[in-house]
DNA sequence: TAACAAAGTTAGATAAAGATAATTTAATGG
DNA sequence: CCATTAAATTATCTTTATCTAACTTTGTTA
């Protein structure tokens, strides 16, 4: 099953706020995504519909094992996305973290594998060296815009 | 002024087709993105009222100049993106192609930036060959998944 | 333990982006 | 030059995702 772009937002969200806060409440998934409650109750709604999360009336959210599967196949995609942007491309960690939470939505799987063995060759296999790609593109060798 | 993704996609695709077909027709447009008649109507009123678009009723579509600017600057987005994931990652044309129309949207103009010039220095200041990764992956130096 | 605040929930509104159905205009061939 | 067809347009509906306002539940504390 493929969740929209908004919906995975949501899991992750819930995935990621588990990772530090033991319980997840409503408010904590609003504040992180910054979206209002009703927001939030409508979108646990549609995951616990998919199986995805259980939310008790007036209670927590927990995730379901396949909620934690989906979940995570989402926060690696961001974290490869970021690690590539931060790391190779040396983009600032705030643009980065931007991009990323949109993209990680809908990049192709093949595209991800690619990108993920592309980083583990370039590192590896060549003569890479992202400082020395830093200096080139900060002393001007490549042009502005 | 900053359009919505469909916004930006109704843009690029007059743009697309100005650049093969002299003119420009609904039905054409409505082709190019997969939707009916009435949301190209839609679209065209809203690019209209941005003053990116003339579209006189029952007659052409066709940009202005601050439609062609807007419009060449996705489609150059789209051409790097484009270039990036079947030059260098090896990621099959179609695949490239769904992942591009959609990010071409959404990547920050730093990172824009940041990538365009990676690939330059890739080429010229490394030894990195894409025939090699693409060697490199096919023979399983990098696991699946 | 009563009441008050904080959190959660429901109901209903709005905006974006698409669709269908019905109507209107334009183009063309007999 | 009229009739037919293709294209464009209008009006209206649907879905998704957000919001606000009003109400309910829970938890804390005086």
């Amino acid at each position: 099953m493929k969740l929209s772009k908004s919906m995975e937002d949501y899991l992750e969200a819930v995935y990621v706020i588990a990772k530090n806060k033991k319980v997840v409440r409503v408010k904590d998934v609003g504040a992180f995504l910054k979206v209002r409650n009703p927001s939030v109750i409508k979108a646990m709604r549609g995951l616990e519909e998919n199986g995805l999360v259980r939310h008790e009336h007036y209670g927590y959210i927990e995730l379901t094992s396949g909620g934690t599967e989906y979940a995570r196949n989402i926060y690696d995609r961001h974290v490869l996305i970021m690690n590539f942007f931060t790391r190779i491309l040396k983009v600032p960690m705030t643009i980065a973290e931007e991009d990323a939470c949109i993209i990680e939505h809908y990049l192709h799987k093949v595209t991800m594998s690619r990108l993920r063995h592309f980083m583990k060759y370039i590192v590896e296999e060549t003569d890479f060296s992202s400082d020395r790609f830093d200096r080139y593109y900060e002393e001007g060798a490549a042009e502005p815009q």
